[in-house]
Order: C-alpha cells, then sequence, then structure tokens
DNA sequence: CGTGCCATGTCATGAACGTGTAATAGCTTT
DNA sequence: AAAGCTATTACACGTTCATGACATGGCACG
C-alpha cells in the first residue's frame, strides 16, 4: 500500500519490521545508518520514512532534518524510550508521529497509516527554493531543514515576493500590497523589513541569495 | 501491551484476572459494576473492555450497548454458561467476542490479543497526535491514554484544527466554519475557545505542542 | 416551576513581541 | 568628490496575545 524506507541499525528489529510491513503489502526498503538512509531516499520515492533515533553516525534528528530539507517525505520516529525530551525533539524536528519501541508491527503499520491518511489527504503547497523551504499552508519557513520563525511582516514579505520570483517589486508596489498602506511616502519601511528577514534567511546577508536588490527600482526575490 | 478495563463483580475472579494480565505487561483498571464501569471508561481510554454478563444493577448486555453507543472500544464478553442466547445476545448487542467462565487466564489474553488484532487491522477514524488521541467516530479526546472532556465548542475547534494539521486559521475563517458567525468583527472569542482547549489537552499551555499560535495570523494544529 | 451547574462570550489587565522611525554608516554612480 | 541610494543598528511605541474574572444563558435535575 506504501513505500516505506526503515532506517534502523538492529538488524533484528530491522528484519522483523521490514517483513511484518512487507507481509501486509507495503514496498519497503531498509537503511542501517543515517547516511545509508539518506542516500537510499535520493532513488527510492517514500512515502513515509520509519526512522529510529539512536543511529549510528548522525542521529535521527539530524536525518530528520536533512530529509525534511529537501522533501515532505513523512516521518514516524521510533524511540527506544518515550522520555520528554526525545519525544519534543522529535516532533520539533519535523517528525509526523513517534512511536515507542518495542512496537507491535500492526501498531506500526496503523500509525503509518494514520500518517499517510493525515498527509496525503492535503498535501501542503510547499515551494523549495534551494535551501529555503516555504510552506504556504502552515505558513512556516525553513533553511537547511531548520525551522526559521519569522516575524508577520517579514513573513508576509517573504510570501509575496516569493510567489512571484524573479519579478521586481518597487517599494511603493510592496507598500500597497503587504503592508496595505494606501498614502504616497518615501519611507524606508520596506528596507528596514528586507534586512531583518535577510538576518534570518540568508547565510550572508550581505551577498543576499534570496531577496536581492534591484538598485534604483526594489527588490526582487532570487533565482539570482 | 493494550489498556485493559475489567467489568466483573466478583472480587476473587476479578483480582486473578487482573494479577494475570497485569503479569503479561497490560494496563489494567477494574469495575465492580456496570456504572462504575462506564464511568471509569469515561476516564480511562481502554483498547479492550473485559465485560461479565452477571452483573448488580445494570446487566452486562446493556453495558454493552451503552459503550457501543458511544466508543468504539473492543468488547470481550464473560459468562458463567455457554448457553446460547447468550452468546448470540452477547454478539448481538456489540461484543467483539465471548468467552466462558472458568476461563484461564492465557486464553482470555490470547482472546484479547485476537480481537486486537483484528480491530487494529481496520483501523477506526482514529488520530493520534504525539500523546494526543482524537477519535472522530465517538468524538472522544484521549490524553496520555486518560480521556480528555472536552465542551461542545472546544470540540468542534479541535476537530477543525485537527482535521487539516499544520494547516494556518485566521480566526475569521474559524469564526465562520466552527462557530459558523457570518459577521465580521474583532473578537477574542477564538483566543478564549483556544486558551480553555489548550488548558485540558497541553502538557504546558504556555508552551503549546498541539494548538500553536501564529502570531498575526491565527492558530495552527500542531506538529510542525 | 425553580434551582444550580456548566459552557460560552465579553472584558480588563499585563507582558511580550514586533514594528516603524530615525540616525548613522557604507556603497555606487555620476 | 559629491550626491544618491541602500545597509545596519537602536529605541520607543503600539499591537497582539495570554490569562483570569465576570455575566449571561441554556440545560438538567430536582
Amino acid at each position: 500500500m506504501a513505500r516505506v524506507l526503515l532506517i534502523e541499525d538492529d538488524p533484528n528489529v530491522r528484519n522483523a519490521l521490514t517483513l511484518a510491513l512487507k507481509g501486509r503489502d507495503h514496498e519497503v526498503e531498509s537503511a542501517a545508518s543515517g547516511e545509508e538512509g539518506l542516500e537510499r531516499l535520493t532513488r527510492f520515492a517514500a512515502d513515509v520514512v520509519v526512522l529510529d533515533l539512536m543511529l549510528p553516525g548522525i542521529d535521527g534528528f539530524e536525518v530528520c532534518r536533512r530529509i525534511r530539507a529537501t522533501t515532505s517525505t513523512s516521518i514516524v520516529m521510533l524511540s527506544a524510550r518515550g522520555d520528554d525530551f526525545d519525544v519534543v525533539g522529535g516532533l520539533e524536528a519535523g517528525a509526523d508521529d513517534y512511536v515507542v519501541k518495542p512496537v507491535r508491527p500492526q501498531v506500526l503499520e496503523a500509525r503509518i497509516r494514520a500518517v499517510l491518511r493525515r498527509t496525503n489527504g492535503v498535501p501542503s503547497p510547499v515551494e523549495t527554493y534551494g535551501a529555503l523551504c516555504v510552506d504556504r499552508a502552515s505558513l512556516t519557513v525553513s533553511r537547511d531543514g531548520r525551522r526559521v520563525a519569522l516575524p508577520p511582516m517579514e513573513l508576509r514579505l517573504l510570501l509575496h515576493l516569493s510567489a512571484a520570483p524573479g519579478q521586481v517589486f518597487s517599494r511603493q508596489q510592496l507598500l500597497e500590497s503587504v503592508w496595505e498602506h494606501d498614502y504616497l511616502g518615501d519611507s524606508r519601511l520596506v528596507d528596514a523589513c528586507v534586512q531583518r528577514l535577510r538576518a534570518k534567511i540568508e547565510d550572508m546577508p550581505a551577498e543576499p541569495r534570496y531577496v536581492q536588490t534591484v538598485r534604483g527600482f526594489g527588490y526582487r526575490f532570487g533565482p539570482v
């Protein structure tokens, strides 16, 4: 029914879950480490990733973030303990659900189904520009897979600019459409907001990659 | 592995089964009468109810019907005699299985597992988000396995938000779809309802995990 | 019919946060 | 070199939200 990528270092658990999920008509690929999992994911279009937290090399949280950085694949985390730190951290890292080991295969499968029901039902309109991810449904922005918290005006500005990549907007246009200011006035307000936005989403604010200045005209959302 | 509510008036049987099930890693609550059992069920989100038929006060059939009226919890009936009337009546009243006393604990446990296997195979419309469970059929909500009683408006709000996890809803949208208010007005009504809902479902209402504020825009159901 | 409880909507308060403005520094073009 | 444009930073005001108290109204129960 679904394409599942299982990232789990314990061979016993890995085999058991693989068999159980295959027995329920899922297509399963497995990986024994985070690196291997990320590599598989580039060739295997999984619907959902089942991700163990305790992994050799890069840990589950980091894997989770990296997956989220590039795809919207659902993630079900798997952990030996249900301690709050893990749960909170896991969900913050972008997991869709969190299951505590030991887990019965049918429970895991029910979780997978629930997650897929949720995410497949309403695919969220997420736009990716390089390392920047803009989700217009949840109004969240992430850079390199890490969530960036944006205040309202900066977020509105980014949403407006990124809706038409490449198009140049004058300050006046932005004041009208983003700020809904009707009066005409020379104000550096837009500039200030752009600076603050850049400080949060750009790697090198001095040489912005996403929100670019068009001298004498206004601003534009990358690409280059 | 499972959460079992045992409704049985005979103290000997009750204690014996409770101990046996606990010894096999189940979480067990017990009640000595139908009334008590129904009351427990409002606070204990059982996976399965083991229900004796001969009870003081309201009898097992009636308890069974009342449970079925509100929840989709599995029910295993327990009876002193195996006469056909009871079996047929029990299953008609909505029981999932029927066991005849005296019953050896391991047999009862096997039945419980079987019932859960069956019902898990066809997942009821229950959505689990972290520690929060929303059952859209019975309109019940539980947190960490404990039932949370929600007033109508708070429940409607939660159902609406959780139907589209991650999606941000403005206050105005919520007023229209949840309250069915058509007028436009600046009202803190939504805020108040969110606040009351949080107090009931969040571990730390000040740092909500499920119903999140998106400053300047509205609210969203996590996990994001 | 009366009473009491609970849910709901409104309001006041306070704190946290974001925003607009302004002043200064830096850079580009003429 | 000067003028024009933009970057950067700082600060104070205003907005927004959380929180808790209060009044209303419906519903169940006596």
